[in-house]
Order: C-alpha cells, then sequence, then structure tokens
RNA sequence: UGCCUGGUAGCUCAGUGGCAGAGCAGGUGACUGUUAAUCACUUGGUCGCUGGUUCGAUCCCAGCCCGGGCAGCCA
C-alpha cells in the first residue's frame, strides 16, 4: 500500500466505485482482461475483481515507455494502472479511463499464454481449468449472486429470530437411510460425511425454538445431472411449534426476501450473466399451494394434451420431467404439499385429515428448475416415530438420542432445506448447477 | 447403474479407405475509437489408447480409457 502513503498520489480505488471519481486521477489494481490495438490506439480491457473497465491510451498522450509496455502486453498480466476517470457514452459501463502510469506486476509470458481466450470453449476445457475460469466475467459475476444469496438467506434467519446452529460434518450414522453416503476413516471406525443435519438441528430447535443451520452437505449418490452435486451447501431452518402451513409460509417469505435482495445488489451481475430480470421482479409471496392430487391431476391433463411423454401413476414420487412442467405453469415458485407417506422421508408427520399423506412441502422454482427446498412436518409422537425406525429398518440404537426429542417435551415442529445451488441456478438462470459454486464435485470430478 | 452421444492443432470444430483442414489463439507487420476489432503473412498434428480387417486405417470392426446429455436418486 505504498502508494496510499504518497500524498501526492492518486487515490487507490476499484473499478465498481469509479463512478465516485469522474474527472479525477485514480490507481486500479488489476488484470489485463483483452487488449485492442488500432495503430496508435490502444484500448487495454482491464479487471479488478469488481468488474472490468476499458482503458485508452493514445500514443501521442502518453510516455512511449507507457506506451510500449502497454503495447505488447499479454492478457492475465497483473498490473498496477493510474488513469483518469472519463463518462463515455460508447463505454459498456459508462466509463473509460485514459491511462497515464503503468506498472507491471507480473506479466504473463508470450510462449506461455493464458488459456482461456474471449472465444468459445468446452466445458471439460473450462472445469479443467476451473482454477483460472473464476476470472472470467461471467463467472465472477455468477458468484457475486451466489455470495448475495448466501448472505440475504442468514440475513432472512438472523433478522427473524433465528439462532445459527451448524450441526456436524462426521456423523456416525445414514441420517436418513436413503441416500448413500461417502464412508470417512475416524480412528479405525467408519464414520460418513453428513448428507443433512436435519434431525441434529431438531435438537437444536427444542433447545432454541427456531434454529437454521447452514453448510456443505454429501451424497454419494452417481447422479450425472444438471442439477447434482456430490457437495453442495445447504441452509436448514428447524422451527419447535410450526406446522406445516406455518413452514410453507416461512418458505415463501425467505425465498421473496432473498430474491429482492439480489435485485437490489447485484442487478448489473444478473444483467451480466444475461438474466431476465422482470422473472425475477414477478417473484413476491404468498406462493401458489398445490396439494399432490392437485399436481396429479395436472400432470394426467398435461399427459392427456401431449406436454409429457409419460403418464403419472397415482401414488408415485414426481420424477424431474413432472416436476419440470409443473414449475413451467408458474411465474413463482409453486409449493406442493401431502404427498403419499409411503413415498416420503419417515420422519415426516401424517396428515391428521388422512394419514395416507405426509404433512411435506416440496418448492419449485419456476422456469422449469424443479425443485429447490424440501421440508416437513416431523413427527412428534414417540410411539409412532419408533414404529417408523422399525418399518423402515433403520438401527434403533442410533435413533436412541432422536427419539429422546420425543420422549422428553415432544412439540410439533417443522423444518426444510433449500440447496444453495440450486437456488443460484435458478436466480441466475444456468442450465447448470456445476457453474454456481467455485469449485464443483461431481460424479466425474474431483479437479481442482 | 441404464439409454443416447462425443474424443482430429493451444481452443472450437469440419473432413476423407490413398499428401492432415478451417476459424480463433500464439508470432510478425499495418491501422487514432476498437467493443469476441479488422486486414496481410506465419508457427503449430501420437487424428484418445490397444489390437484386428486391408496393398494401405484418422476413417471400417472389437476391446479399453476419458468426457458430455437424459433418466433414476435427491437439494
Amino acid at each position: 500500500m505504498s502508494e496510499t502513503a504518497l500524498p501526492s498520489a492518486p487515490p487507490v480505488t476499484t473499478i465498481a466505485e469509479l463512478g465516485k471519481h469522474e474527472g479525477q486521477s485514480v490507481l486500479l489494481r488489476g488484470w489485463l482482461y483483452n487488449l485492442r490495438e488500432s495503430g496508435k490506439l490502444l484500448f487495454p480491457i482491464f479487471r479488478d475483481g469488481t468488474g472490468t473497465i476499458q482503458g485508452v491510451a493514445h500514443k501521442a498522450g502518453v510516455s512511449a515507455e507507457v506506451f510500449e509496455t502497454l503495447k505488447g502486453l499479454t492478457q492475465e498480466s497483473s498490473v498496477k494502472v493510474t488513469g483518469k476517470v472519463r463518462a463515455d457514452k460508447r463505454a459498456p459501463g459508462g466509463y473509460e479511463l485514459d491511462v497515464e502510469q503503468v506498472e507491471v506486476v507480473q506479466r504473463v509470458p508470450e510462449e506461455d499464454p493464458y488459456p482461456i481466450t474471449p472465444k468459445d470453449h468446452g466445458v471439460d476445457f473450462l472445469m479443467e481449468r476451473r482454477h483460472l475460469w473464476v476470472r472470467s466475467t461471467r463467472q465472477a459475476a455468477i458468484l457475486r449472486v451466489r455470495a448475495e444469496i448466501m448472505r440475504a438467506a442468514a440475513e432472512y434467519f438472523d433478522t427473524n429470530g433465528f439462532t445459527r446452529t451448524d450441526p456436524p460434518i462426521l456423523t456416525p450414522a445414514a441420517c436418513e437411510g436413503t441416500s448413500t453416503l461417502f464412508p470417512v476413516d475416524y480412528f479405525g471406525e467408519e464414520a460418513f460425511l453428513t448428507q443433512s443435519g436435519q434431525l441434529y438441528i431438531e435438537s437444536t430447535a427444542l433447545a432454541l425454538g427456531k434454529v437454521y443451520s447452514f453448510g456443505p452437505t454429501f451424497r454419494a449418490e452417481k447422479s450425472k445431472t444438471r442439477r447434482h452435486l456430490t457437495e453442495f451447501w445447504m441452509i436448514e431452518p428447524e422451527v419447535a411449534f410450526c406446522d406445516l402451513d406455518g413452514l410453507m409460509e416461512l418458505a415463501e417469505n425467505f425465498i421473496a426476501h432473498i430474491v429482492q435482495s439480489v435485485l437490489a445488489k447485484r442487478k448489473a451481475d444478473l444483467l451480466v450473466i444475461g438474466r431476465d430480470i422482470a422473472k425475477l421482479e414477478a417473484i413476491a409471496a404468498p406462493f401458489p399451494r398445490l396439494r399432490y392430487d392437485a399436481a396429479v391431476e395436472m400432470l394426467n391433463q398435461a399427459f392427456k394434451d401431449g406436454h409429457l411423454e409419460q403418464p403419472f401413476e397415482y401414488g408415485n414420487d414426481f420424477g424431474s420431467p413432472d416436476e419440470t412442467w409443473l414449475s413451467s405453469q408458474f411465474d413463482r415458485p409453486v409449493m406442493v404439499h401431502r404427498y403419499p407417506a409411503a413415498v416420503k422421508a419417515f420422519y415426516m408427520q401424517p396428515d391428521p385429515e388422512n394419514p395416507q399423506f405426509a404433512m411435506c412441502v416440496d418448492v419449485l422454482a419456476p422456469e422449469g428448475y424443479g425443485e429447490i427446498i424440501g421440508g416437513s412436518q416431523r413427527v412428534d409422537s414417540y410411539d409412532l416415530l419408533k414404529n417408523r425406525i422399525e418399518e423402515h429398518k433403520l438401527p434403533m440404537d442410533a435413533f436412541q438420542w432422536y427419539l429422546d426429542l420425543r420422549r422428553y417435551g415432544s412439540v410439533p415442529h417443522a423444518g426444510f432445506g433449500m440447496g444453495i445451488e440450486r437456488a443460484v441456478a435458478w436466480i441466475c438462470g444456468l442450465d447448470h448447477v456445476r457453474e454456481t459454486i467455485p469449485f464443483a464435485r461431481t460424479l466425474n470430478r474431483m479437479f481442482p
């Protein structure tokens, strides 16, 4: 920071803040994103992590040394640039930088140029270089939106009386007994990476009332789709004295808050990504609610009308094409509730009006994005939960602590989990979750 | 795991049973308003690997390796 110590030196700023310095000379620290040359005119584009700005250097307007330094400069060389901020209608961001001085921090050698050019590349090539790909304008914008989604999600709970209680990542056994878990050697004993913190936060919810957890989750399923990662981030609220209606209200307000925060703070990034902003502006509570039965009727009609290839069999869980079609019928997330208990997890409370149904809800994001939230009211009866554990042939010993929650002061309670990457994919309008996380872990990729 | 699909220059791809191609990137040069700048010239190849058929295989066949898409599972 020696440059800030010099009284006459131009102020250090960022590209995002350039508008505050119009007409002034400033110092930017960043990288050369691209360089266009036109004879005695050079157009270096700089990026600094907050945005990009086009610099202009006339041969007659700068020293010979500065001109020569810029002229041959290679993509992604790191630089400190001094220049005067000028508003210009031709510039995409509204401003340009008339270059005055350039200091090259590290020059990328010509014989080993930066591999990711501003041209088309394939998925595998880019994922193999994810450590560099994150520098690109679009990827950086997605990561900023992701950060805002995570911030706004935590903010919603923090400002509504929730206490964050993070469950362990190393666990002794399966939470639900369904998903495949990653085994870990724990001092000679077998342990697993968590696939959900739900059972643990049911415990802290009965201690603190309203709680949430926020952390990584692991699923060892060999899923190979645009919606799946083996390591993903999930935010899970759990609320004591809450029923299914209360949970759906929580879910819609939570999602609306996140979308509104992203629109308020990261609209420029959404535009870089190419998102249709109007579709996000329509996201406001309340969300439509559909009973499973009503959703099935829609699917049957859709099949008759030729929108779906397979007929839907009543009693099944929805398949991916079913979810896609359902969610595409609404302009905001749709909440499908009361699925048949037989296709849902053992800990879900039966509907008091008809125990064939579970008091659960899936939130399907619009535009065909499908499930982003799954949640339920939990079984609060000791006897029923014990029976369910037996029916599902789960090891009773491992669930004794969980049954304790029904032995000592059991109350109705409910919670849900939202997959961060699926939310990011929807809000950014991406076609694959691998671009929503800095370093995706998928079936075929553990690198870099 | 099942079905579909791909692997040719640094990248994106075309192509043929008989000399290995284009655009871009890299290099050299031109250009005072470019927006993935343009123009001229130019460097660059284990055609995924192994075996088979053939006078001859990048091309046809078999096996293997590595990706991608969809489904299932789920968030």
